[in-house]
DNA sequence: CAGTATACATGACAGCTTGTCATATTGCAA
DNA sequence: TTGCAATATGACAAGCTGTCATGTATACTG
């Protein structure tokens, strides 16, 4: 979380900051990004820094949580374009955001995709980190068709939500890494095939275990 | 991967390094960790070390890797006693984890689960980044009883083990975190009910698709 | 045996990083 | 104007990393 200070700072400091920790962490990993390299592009001394921000993970979180907000609404519109179908939704976002590719710009899912292409380290599954369950449910929840899905409890649409987006992500990394897209691809629609039928075999049996 | 030197070092060397930087690992983040405390305290020359690593990361995943393997076997075994139920036997994986609690002895399940549970920011999902579809396959794949699954391609039983671990994972790190064991153990089991029985509503209409 | 090549060990070093802090500045309220 | 709180700033200490020149051991060769 930034600090309030940073909060109540002109919108156009703000951004200049933004774009900046975009560029850099666009550039070089979560690890290798220097917070001296953002601050000297973006104009802003050392101490202000960190009256803004705790420190570069902080940071990070912040220019994340953008992007994951955003991609949230991309899901949501992905989702509603299939008319509710979350599983086709989700197929039609990979679709979506492997057209786009890495671009430069900061602020859109370019830079994004960027952000996640140059993390394929120890930080590659971070997204999943960041999407937390509230927000999901939140952003998903009245999007898809519920007559869709097989919904027992109250927690089963948030639990599909999440596992939905949870299996998904590691692939949409892949993607995004250049293996082999077809492939990847493939991967993700059976996977989504496989969430949609269940894994079990008999149901009848396992629905009468019930 | 470790260099060619550090294999060929003395078994002994080499151990004094592995739990030194264990004991780093387990006491502060990824981010925050120093080669410098895990040299000094293996008494090992810093010129060496780069020997061996080429750097922190690469140090971390060899160590993680080496944990990893043995979670693997973990897991083979909970599948295995829970006759081949690939299901159950992750919810009882999740118990054993969390019987064991983090431990500082290095070598064991319990030095893993204090490093993960010392990662809570952005490398909270690495353990999905080193489990790759290839071991995941070979170490489980015939501890699974088949027969319980409804597999219907050569990939199905790949992707269904791929796709099993992965949901379970961010909840392992959750209930390692120590966020109400109990809730998450729910969501745990109810999320492998969903992917047993499969999400979607009238499997029939579903079947007669394909 | 001497000679040479190859692998490994080592610690000093340059260069960079980070977070803090004392001080300066600003904005606002009384 | 004066006083108080918030903010700005850059110099700094402390620490980190990766490299490299030099030293040592091992192995092979003639």
């Amino acid at each position: 979380m930034p600090r309030s200070t940073f909060c109540r700072l002109a919108p156009e400091k703000q951004e200049r900051l933004l774009e900046a920790a975009t560029r850099e962490f666009s550039r070089r990993s979560f690890a290798e990004a220097s917070i001296n390299q953002i601050i000297k592009d973006a104009g802003i001394p050392r101490g202000s820094f960190y009256m803004y921000f705790d420190d570069k993970e902080d940071l990070f979180c912040y220019v994340m949580s953008g992007y994951v907000d955003q991609l949230l609404m991309v899901v949501r519109e992905s989702v509603l374009r299939a008319s509710g179908d979350l599983f086709q939704g989700m197929l039609d976002l990979y679709d979506f955001l492997l057209r786009q590719g890495p671009g430069q710009k900061p602020g859109d899912m370019g830079a994004m995709a960027a952000i996640l292409a140059c993390n394929s380290g120890l930080q590659k599954n971070m997204l999943l980190g960041l999407l937390d369950r509230e927000s999901v449910l939140a952003g998903l929840g009245d999007a898809v068709d519920q007559d869709m899905l097989d919904l027992r409890h109250d927690r089963d649409l948030g639990d599909i939500l999440a596992s939905v987006l949870t299996v998904a992500c590691p692939l949409l990394y892949s993607g995004l890494q250049g293996d082999s897209q077809g492939a990847v691809r493939e991967r993700l629609e059976n996977v989504l095939m496989l969430m949609k039928r269940g894994m079990a075999r008999d149901k009848k049996v396992l629905e009468e275990q019930k």
